[in-house]
DNA sequence: CATGAATGAGCTTTCATTCAT
DNA sequence: AATGAATGAAAGCTCATTCAT
């Protein structure tokens, strides 16, 4: 039994939270939710298991909190973006096709948050601390207000709290997609061997995302 | 040890079928997937759990077939309306509005369909036949075109393909907008209580997936 | 449902159970025991699992039958053997020699009587109808002691009731020799990758069985 | 749920191991081996039943363990015994006479390793962790290689290499007597009411042996 | 704080046997 | 006699969580 060094300060203890969140993660884009035990998790992060609850009160809210990180990631990410965009004039047609095309990239690169954001979705509902979800779901929800803000900014057409809404039909457009786009692994394989008969149920997860927030903000405008 | 009739013609077979599907799926309204075991579901339709799986290979097979089944009732019931929305004529305006309602009408009553899907996606990777997959999700597929030919006869603004298109697109917003809209238990409790904090959250699935819809519609034409 | 033909005289019925017999033999052949299920062997028998309990009461009579049923072509096949050796002259080691060769050579080639009978003596316990076992073993018993009295015959040396013990020891060789020699899979193919550490373990069925019994008789004698 | 003190040191676990594996044995002792649940075992150990897969990783691998504890056990007390003999000078006859009369006795009573090497022959097939057969086989190879040295060095009409050899013969008469002479519980019943019938059928396992052992001894030099 | 041994409910699946047809 | 649908006990194993050390 050799001890790891014990984190005491709270900066300490921040940074083990992430480095167990980190290792989740990579866990987590190599497999299967249900294949990861908290066993794997913590073999892989060096710690003991006992130390994983020391952090987080259940397997569900180490993933919740995985979750919240990555979609933190993926808002610092956007912003950045939009803000470059906002700074250069273009027409409306310039900027719909810019937005589209980048954020449509966004969740290409980050088809592991859609992920997570479904199957949190399932298996959030047990042995999960209410504030703590309160908590970081408020964090969420103001990134997303803010959010929404600008992009009211960078479109013209949208009137106020249409935003958000934009947001969440993006999100819907985002999700949604990727389970009506990526096939199961047996439907691939299958797909593999017999092109045809499966090929009107393959959608290209990117072409198609982009193309519907196009329509949806043509639609809205 | 008192056995349940045995069911000895092909239509017999069906039905103990049909019988099993039901009782699986009225378990499934009222409860998550991973609370609904093959014991449950034998109890529930009073059979042997043996008796289960000369139907089923599998659990998941049997899910699966429950989602099938439950498609094709949407398919049954979709294809009326539109059916009955083709005789009249009407405005493209009006016919959006129509048809945007009686489909988010649908998926509203249909929220376990789903739910069956999303689960389904997850689930399906593991212990199922792949020749039955392969079978049911081709009826499912070609049902699909067969609506995507129907909608492109309502819609004159669609070219051909258009129609199985927007198919997909209708069942991304409503797949997407289910895990948008619809809050896990303990959220819902919470915004119960506390109102104000939660409710940017809350977006109300009839609203917005009609609200997309007509976006959608509306930026195509 | 198709019913097979009914067997109704007594040589029909007869001759159905030598076809679930043989049937299961073949099975046995090239699968462990235990992966033998009743299903298994009333489909290749294309019969109805029922029927096969009206010829045998359980697995293990089915088994035990088999056992009796090659127990019966081995002392046939020895018997012809041992006839054509009484018949030429010869000195007492090349009797030893001619006899102990193909007596291995008898077992070498039924080593699935061999398996049997370890697994029926495991497997007998339970679920096996008394009188049918006393039946069946007396008939081997008694030809037994019909094959020891041959041997007493061949081998001057053998004193009266040293034969059926010398048949018991043969007996002892082979199954014994079958265990010690016969490695499980696992082993095997460690064996192949790993040459030099296991082959102590190994060793030739056929050659050790021969050479025992070789000594057996000439310390008899 | 009590929770039963915690082997912390390689000594303390080494210890549980230990009480397992004396736990299943005597439990093997007076059950058949598909008659004994892994639950079971844990119930007489009190213990839960994952603390037994966390010193064995199946049930076959606790048994597996359990015969080369068996083994070990034998080893020891008959290298005592040949040492023991080896010092006293005495005619090969005598040697011969008293080394069968103690190796006799002590298969006499460890009917149940011989119970537990048939068993084991089967089963060892599945879930069985390769480098532990092959490590502990490797354990009971050469304290075979051993013993044959030392019996090579007791009688002195054996060529190197025989030893062995005869050691290999000698379980091989164990093994095979067992199943030959050892009626399975029916015959046994049987036996005793209807005497006669069935007593060619009734071999003296200590007798036998130790008479086949004898035979091959003396026939070997 | 950290550890990791211990817990035990819980799950899917198999299959010999029965018996209504 | 023949069928095969129905039975249900049984069993091995996992893994999130706890808590003594």
């Amino acid at each position: 039994m050799t001890i790891k060094k014990r984190a005491i300060s709270e900066y300490q203890k921040l940074h083990r939270k992430q480095v167990i969140l980190e290792t989740a993660f990579n866990l987590f884009i190599h497999n299967e939710y249900q294949d990861i035990s908290m066993d794997l998790v913590a073999k892989k992060a060096k710690l003991a298991k006992g130390t994983l609850y020391l952090y987080f009160k259940s397997k569900e809210e180490l993933f919740f909190s995985l979750k919240i990180m990555e979609y933190h990631h993926w808002f610092d990410e956007i912003e950045k973006k939009i803000k470059n965009l906002s700074k250069r004039p273009a027409s409306k047609q310039e900027r719909i096709k810019k937005f589209s095309n980048f954020i449509t990239k966004s969740f290409e690169q980050r088809k592991n948050l859609i992920r997570l954001i479904i199957i949190v979705h399932h298996t959030l509902e047990k042995n999960i601390n209410e504030e703590l979800v309160l908590n970081l779901n408020q964090q969420i929800g103001n990134r997303l207000l803010q959010l929404g803000a600008q992009l009211e900014n960078l479109f013209s057409f949208l009137n106020p709290s249409d935003g958000a809404r934009l947001v969440f039909y993006i999100k819907t457009i985002a999700l949604g997609m990727y389970q009506v786009s990526e096939p199961v692994a047996v439907i691939r394989e299958m797909a593999n061997k017999n092109k045809k008969e499966l090929n009107i149920m393959m959608l290209d997860f990117k072409k198609e995302v982009q193309k519907m927030i196009e329509i949806l903000l043509n639609g809205w405008s």
